[in-house]
DNA sequence: GCGACAG
DNA sequence: ATCTTGTCGC
């Protein structure tokens, strides 16, 4: 496995090679989470669709979620539910996770023009997190928001920094990458005005996307919360699928 | 052997 | 990720 991600570390690209600009990319508010008022029926613009990826379980069972938005709307949602047979480990989460996640697209009909995953991308061991690994097998631009740091070193302390802020993310021992290479970014996207902290996200490219342009994205689908929307809709959308099969 | 480790 | 009460703040 470890083989595999090398090559697919390998066949990644960390440069801008996408399909809109990245630029015209916001999300004004938050976004509605299904029908309740914005949704459309299906892509309606030239804008880019943007989906959110992410996970919720139940036994040994896998429920992945895709929740589609362009324009600050949401156009469809899609699920899988599918038997997990590899436990989780850190540095190989694609293979416990990466099929799910495949069927659960394989169930959208749009095509998505950027998928946002929960995990790292290019912070990873081997560059292979799962945003690069399912981007690479899809070849979609992608990257990865992880809530805590799996390895790499942040250029500058991350504690108490206000929303906006953000520092590379330095490959250290750790990584098999020039040590001091930017795999990706802590991006505080949200912070309390006084005394308690929150803790920044982790984000970096998945494939087709550089380390800076990953953070302006992330920063660009950010609309209140801690997490993007795509991602947060996602998470909302797996926890009800997750209810209905229990 | 020890420590570190996305979801 | 998941299991969960209470609690702080707008």
């Amino acid at each position: 496995m470890e083989a595999l991600q090398r090559e697919i570390a390998d066949a990644a690209a960390f440069a801008d090679d996408l399909p809109f600009d990245p630029d015209a990319v916001a999300v004004d508010g938050p976004v509605e989470a299904d029908a309740s008022g914005n949704e459309r029926l299906g892509p309606s613009s030239d804008a880019p669709v943007i989906v959110g990826v992410d996970q919720a379980f139940l036994d040994e069972r896998a429920v992945s979620a895709i929740v589609a938005v362009q324009d600050g709307a949401v156009i469809e949602r899609a699920h899988a539910v599918t038997q997990l047979s590899i436990p989780y480990i850190p540095g190989l989460l694609a293979f416990r996770e990466g099929g799910p996640i495949l069927a659960a697209i394989e169930e959208l009909s749009v095509e998505p023009d950027l998928a946002v995953f929960d995990g790292s991308g290019r912070i990873h061991f081997r560059q292979a997190g799962i945003a690069t690994h399912v981007g690479v097998v899809l070849d979609l631009p992608s990257v990865g928001v992880a809530k805590t740091l799996l390895c790499g070193e942040p250029a500058e302390p991350v504690d108490g920094r206000p929303a906006g802020w953000s520092t590379p993310i330095e490959a250290g021992p750790d990584v098999e990458a020039p040590e001091g290479t930017t795999i990706g970014h802590a991006y505080q996207s949200r912070q309390w005005d006084r005394s308690q902290s929150i803790n920044p996200l982790y984000v970096s490219p998945g494939h087709r996307v550089s380390a800076a342009t990953t953070r302006d994205l992330v920063d660009a689908l950010c609309a209140g919360y801690k997490l993007p929307e795509p991602t947060r809709l996602a998470d909302r959308y797996a926890d009800e699928v997750k209810a209905e099969y229990e």
